[in-house]
DNA sequence: CGCTTCCGTTACACCGTATAACTGAAGTAA
DNA sequence: TTACTTCAGTTATACGGTGTAACGGAAGCG
């Protein structure tokens, strides 16, 4: 019993918690860094459980110690890269300025952070995992993630704020995905030019 | 050797061809179909070769007779996929009427054709398998696919067609994509509207 | 110092791709 | 008809993946 924290009721910081817990969660740690590495070469479907531990010069089983199952892993994974998103967004968002610099700095930090790694924006964006089912957590911070740009378009009294806000999403998403998933190559243009067009002419008359 | 076809060339219709060979295609055929099924109910992730001897009551290594390997097979699929929708969205811009009509049509049965098969339209557009390489005639039928949009945009002697192009694509992806992967799920909102007014707000000024 | 916790091991079951070698039935030609 | 050839489908096997069960031992803890 008694699975998480020893004697103290759990503490997110780092003192107060005994050697075995500590000694866990640099374990996890390291765990959860050879995932991304593989997350980033091979996409969701190239997690391997067995994988990290041969990295780790470990059996696999004892990998069953830290994490329930490898959907476990990949829904913290997921959950991890959903709110690294939020963080990006908002801290844009934050920095002031017209709802059009707001939004401007939105779509760019969003391209950014895509395209730095490119399977981890498809991880929440692109083709769904088969049996897959996205957490409560998950639908909510998405919901997160468009706040700031819901908020932006939120200007006067406008009731076309959703909509605005859902066309901007989309047309973002548009560009980013297909150029993340590599539709582009070869393709003699520039994607960058593509999506500035695309981010100024969607905010059109915006102050 | 002569691995394929008996006595005569190789025909592609079905008579003149020995019974060794119509067995072989119509096998085949079954395994396509059965393969189809899994790919519409849980996505690329989920073709499975042994999956689909079982339904055909035979054993694994029996299908190998008719596929090299399961890359193989999946590739037939996705240019199956592709061939559909190239012959679709031409069907569509070849109707006729203004670009402003072709175009509409053309974004109308490529919305309803993901819609029919979520995961097929993802196969093509989504998520890249992880280490699977596209062949040369799939993005031969990409551009396939997309030259009727150019065709539409290249009325008058406007310079900026191909930029019109891409960005019709783009916004038309932006929207199936994020709804075809359920990412607009428990939003009160319809997509239909939202996909309409975007291709309606897209095509502009166009006659 | 002794007890308990828990990490990591091996062994195993199951699913998946893929190859090798064998069997036998069907087609083919004398 | 008979003899030969082709080829579908089988079993056995290797390999990689997830996941469970049972065991050993080292570390923490009172």
């Amino acid at each position: 019993m008694a699975d998480q924290a020893g004697t103290a009721g759990e503490q997110s910081a780092e003192s107060l918690v005994g050697p075995r817990e500590r000694y866990r969660r640099q374990v996890q740690d390291e765990v959860r860094a050879h995932a991304w590495k593989q997350l980033a070469e091979a996409g969701a479907a190239g997690l391997s459980l067995k994988a990290i531990a041969k990295q780790m010069g470990i059996t696999a089983p004892a990998l069953y110690r830290y994490f329930a199952s490898r959907d476990d892993l990949l829904t913290e994974l997921i959950l991890a890269a959903y709110r690294d998103l939020a963080q990006v967004v908002e801290v844009a968002a934050g920095a002031g300025g017209t709802p059009r610099d707001r939004l401007t700095a939105i779509a760019t930090v969003i391209r950014d952070w895509a395209r730095r790694d490119p399977h981890r924006y498809l991880l929440l964006y692109g083709t769904p995992v088969p049996g897959y089912a996205a957490p409560a957590e998950a639908t909510e911070l998405a919901r997160r993630i468009f706040a700031p740009v819901r908020d932006a378009f939120s200007y006067g009294s406008d009731d076309q704020s959703m909509h605005r806000s859902l066309t901007f999403w989309t047309r973002v998403h548009g560009v980013i995905s297909l150029e993340v998933a590599g539709h582009f190559t070869g393709m003699p243009f520039d994607p960058a030019g593509l999506f500035a067009a695309e981010v100024r002419s969607t905010l059109g008359d915006l102050p």
